[in-house]
DNA sequence: GTCTATATCAAGATAGAC
DNA sequence: GTCTATCTTGATATAGAC
């Protein structure tokens, strides 16, 4: 099967989102696919391969969906929050979004990992300011608004509250994200 | 020595913001304090014991925190943001806020740990609410705001912004910090 | 390309000496 | 209260058969 590969890369990234990278074992994702430790450590030798590969499977993915969301037909001033909610709509019940879980275990990753968990940071910000550009185009933001700073809060805020949800409940985020838009009003 | 409970407790929550609960052993625990594994399990016998009572230990020091910023003489519409400089600054350089790292591991530990995480979350949102409410009273907020919904705001950027500041820099937090402010004004 | 078998190591935990 | 010694388990990883 040529695509085991890629079944272990979208396996590795469920179980980083509800173990984390460091949590989560050869093991526990061999039995999950019916297979050994071995044919894992086939297609990627050593952990850390394979937390580079479900890296770069994540970095795919946050580009899909800002095509698809910079494309798409709804009006410019959404989009920033379009594709936020976008975003959320791949985790897993109760999971953690991948990219904190991978931040979380940071200092504890090859530098590798490291520079790959920097670049998906960056690009999350970075395709908000993108998108935050379009919408002050379309005039649904004061001109002073400082689009990098804003980018920055959208994204904290969002994760954050990702991470409160799973302890305290649903509402916790949407409670958030309504406060949000109040303020940006 | 009596305090040698409390220095374990200190230990690990150092530990906890550096590596993470579950991936914290107690061998690395006890090579740092010059004494062995055995030692600590007589303290605590189950990590899970160790974990319940890093979890008070928070919680004090949460409400330490509360009580010093509430008292304060800085005028009350600084207080809600001066209680959350005065709680990272107890974040050991480069590491996780503690309640973020128990938070993302969650799902794995055990039911007497899950509920103390509950209780910390919980009330880190009590508290600034309670805080935004004299801020209120000062007349430094629109009456219209929902002071629940702008708690849950400022914990989950605060917390958010916190895991970014680790991979992409200092600045991170603080232009987080400064959007909102001005979003607020 | 996938398997069995195994090496190696570190983890949490316990028993019992001092 | 702290130690040595040890048990058990589960992890990453490798060698080599098929």
């Amino acid at each position: 099967m040529t695509n085991r590969k890629s079944q272990i890369i979208e396996l590795t990234l469920k179980n980083i989102q509800e173990k984390g990278f460091t949590s989560f074992s050869y093991d526990h994702l061999a039995k999950e696919l019916g297979v050994t430790k071995a044919s894992i450590h086939y297609h990627f030798e050593k952990k850390e391969d394979l937390g580079v590969a479900v890296c770069e499977r994540i970095q795919k993915g946050l580009g899909d969906v800002y095509i698809v969301t910079k494309e798409s037909a709804i009006a410019a001033e959404e989009k920033p929050f379009a594709f936020i909610l976008q975003r959320i709509k791949f985790l897993e019940q109760n999971g953690v979004c991948p990219i904190s879980a991978l931040q979380a275990d940071y200092q504890e990753l090859s530098q590798a990992m490291q520079e790959k968990i920097q670049q998906l940071s960056q690009m999350e910000v970075d395709v908000l300011v993108d998108l935050l550009q379009d919408a002050k185009q379309h005039g649904s933001l004061k001109s002073t608004e400082d689009l990098e700073a804003l980018a920055i809060l959208l994204i904290s805020s969002t994760k954050g509250a990702l991470q409160y949800k799973r302890v305290l409940g649903e509402d916790f985020f949407h409670k958030m994200l309504e406060q949000l838009k109040e303020l940006l009003k």
